[in-house]
DNA sequence: GTTGATTTGTGAATCGATTCACAAGCAGAA
DNA sequence: TTCTGCTTGTGAATCGATTCACAAATCAAC
């Protein structure tokens, strides 16, 4: 298989949405300059995006909605469901727990961890926060994808436990960087330096086009 | 002024905070090749990003801690503070609301607004939570720059509505593409799409780098 | 069945970002 | 002052992603 750019897997991630907008409105098909307009991005760029995993098209006809829903649903690997778990119960652990689009999605938040005694309890939609010690038993359980909303400073420490467990994906909200060997996927969501290329933007006086969004 | 790439600006981002804890450490000089390895990058990419900007380092002996940091604050704009206003006080919202690094940053939201009427009064430290309508005067008295954490059907009518007001920059955390005119810089975080960037790197075995954060 | 109107899939060309490689500058030693 | 060791700043080379452009496939009309 060849090598597949970060940003295509990005954007099958967005056409996917999209797709599933213009299906509950009971669109049948679509053409590539169609959803690319809608992604904002170009036709060319949408077909050579499909194209690295196969041809999903009619040529003359554009794409069938539902087929193609379900090749990216695929090649993403949302027809299973992935079991998660969460370390850190503070104000965007919390946040997150109750963001039931994950769910939809088909990320099942499994297990929430806290180091803070006084936290450990039940707590949200019948899960109960754990100790931090348990970490290593529950991971080792068949958990795929752990996200770790804790301090900046723990958080390179958790990462390495929950790596050492078996895990191979991980979701960090931390604003710091973390380093995990190879074999292991990270993504870093990080707000502060979002805000920062918006100041910058703004001091900077940037003319560039209106959606430097997604 | 040539045009900068937008991961260069990411990256000055990741410096600064990588020379701040430096700085708090003592360390008074740092050469390109120290910076790259804490930032993962390697010394040609850093001295490239800052060359962009200006001549910093002095050959021979690397770049003094103290001024680059004041340089990346002054480069990244975040010499002064900015007004930030809050729409939508839902999980994400007060998440963001009770994150005290944005205020030390030089973040300070300074209005929360929402579309429930019960949720209307008084909330969290000292800022009372506005209706909806009210959204068009607020930001006309001097927000710079505004967050979105209202329904991902709900977004592009706040978005809209945002930059008739005049605000030049918006961060948004719907999960759905956001359109804004020229002029207007666009942010999206969208925890959605990461988790599923993780759930392509499991089901497609990817080898790649350890660090795809960040 | 042939024609015309579409739209895909993809090699080739272009564009943009990263990396290389080296001259130039600086500090300290002699 | 000159020499040595080190590190920056930057044009040139490389690498990777996007865009172009067109042959091939499909459908509808006649």
């Amino acid at each position: 298989m060849k090598k597949i750019p970060e940003s295509t897997v990005g954007r099958l991630s967005l056409y996917l949405r999209l797709l599933r907008d213009l299906s509950d409105r009971g669109v049948l098909t679509v053409s590539s300059e169609e959803l690319a307009t809608r992604a904002g991005t170009t036709a060319a760029q949408v077909r050579k995006d499909l194209s690295f995993f196969g041809t999903f098209g009619k040529r003359g006809l554009g794409y069938s909605v539902p087929e193609l829903v379900k090749a990216l649903r695929s090649i993403l690997g949302l027809e299973r469901s992935w079991r998660v778990a969460l370390v850190g119960a503070g104000k965007i652990g919390t946040a997150l727990l109750g963001y039931q689009d994950l769910r939809r999605q088909g990320f099942v938040i499994e297990a929430v961890f806290d180091a803070d005694p006084s936290k450990i309890g039940r707590k949200w939609n019948n899960l109960q926060i754990r100790a931090d010690d348990e970490l290593e038993d529950v991971l080792s359980q068949g958990i795929d994808i752990v996200i770790v909303a804790v301090p900046a400073d723990a958080a390179q420490g958790i990462v390495n436990r929950v790596v050492r467990a078996g895990v191979r994906a991980v979701l960090n909200f931390a604003p710091t960087r973390l380093t995990v060997p190879e074999g292991v996927t990270l993504k870093t969501v990080n707000m502060a330096a979002e805000l920062e290329g918006l100041s910058y933007a703004l001091v900077n006086e940037v003319w560039r086009a209106g959606d430097a969004g997604e």
